[in-house]
DNA sequence: CAGAATAGTAGCGAGTCGCTATTATTGCAA
DNA sequence: TTGCAATAATAGCGACTCGCTACTATTCTG
């Protein structure tokens, strides 16, 4: 490849980046928060607890601890302490924290005029990227249930052989913690 | 185009950019203090100023403006106060601020075995989704000099008709305040 | 059943964030 | 020429993230 697409595309990445920030704060969201509760909003039930999310993010527990509690303050998220482990605690986005993420979408008004191809090749090349990234650094992919290797379809519905549970037709389409393709 | 596209973006986006940031705390740099330097190892001389490297940033003038202390401190960049407007500064990038965002550079791996389409492909979606997040929210394009509607070639170099100063060719490649296409 | 591992939190110091002043300096207009 | 508005940079505030170390519960394991 060119030797300075690197830089290039790193370049691209920070400026989109910041203006999405910039869009976030708008609603009443510093970027870490957002970033925080998006996840939130598209993990599966096995995967919103602090630890979790710090690894998403790859931050650490103490300062998303600290986010959490943030975003719980705001009534954006509420906590659901696990009955079976005393120790864990799983976060909820509440309806308030779903309409604060529909506010900061900076995304909607850039990608409207976008022809189908446009939008595909914008998904597929920056899967890709993410791939690459996530494979140099050694980090969990936290893909959707649906493409993992545990997952099952049997007769009575779906199932995740890691486990050992039955899921709901939509938990298929979350993001799991455990994934791996 | 699909309608969950543009959350799926900007999700691909958030993350991707989440683990930029985490590389860059391992070149002892926050990711504005990253941001902020990589900017100004690219912009021209009329362009190095906290003003502009604000605007660029999407942030404020006081923000940066202790942003580029701390990076002066730390002996990344160095004051230039101007000598026709006293109330100006520009910073210049040390040759130790190049070495510490070479330190950063998250892509040299993941994108080394990338073959040359699917870099141009990456590139150029990127570029096209900036142009029109920068569209939607009225931001400065800050593109590369030779791509300027004031840039001019002469017999005797290059020339800016708005600035009305020669140019140095590497200047051609640097990015500016003032740039339109 | 003791020790190790795990989940979450507290607190520290540096720094960013948006915000509202405040100080220089420059440009412009009467 | 003087007076006032615009501009460039900074200071300080409160909320927050960051990496870090230390700590408390709770659960697992040998």
């Amino acid at each position: 490849m060119p030797t300075d697409s690197q830089s290039e595309i790193r370049f691209l990445l920070d400026r989109i980046y910041r203006l999405a920030a910039a869009e976030e704060w708008t609603a009443d969201l510093n970027p870490s928060q957002y970033a925080a509760l998006a996840y939130l909003a598209r993990a599966n039930r096995f995967s919103r607890a602090p630890s979790q999310v710090a690894e998403y993010l790859a931050s650490t527990r103490g300062t998303v601890s600290q986010t959490l509690k943030a975003l719980c303050r705001k009534g954006y998220v509420a906590e659901a302490r696990s009955e079976t482990d005393r120790r864990s605690i799983s976060y909820v986005v509440t309806e308030a924290g779903l309409e604060a993420l529909r506010k900061a979408a900076l995304f909607e008004q850039p990608l409207a005029s976008y022809s189908d191809p446009e939008a595909t090749d914008l998904t597929h090349s920056m899967k890709l990227l993410l791939q690459r990234v996530l494979q140099s650094r050694g980090n969990r992919p936290f893909g959707i249930c649906r493409e993992c290797a545990h997952h099952r379809t049997r007769n009575d519905g779906r199932y995740c052989a890691l486990l050992e549970v039955k899921l709901k037709e939509a938990e298929a389409e979350q993001i799991c913690f455990e994934q791996v393709s």
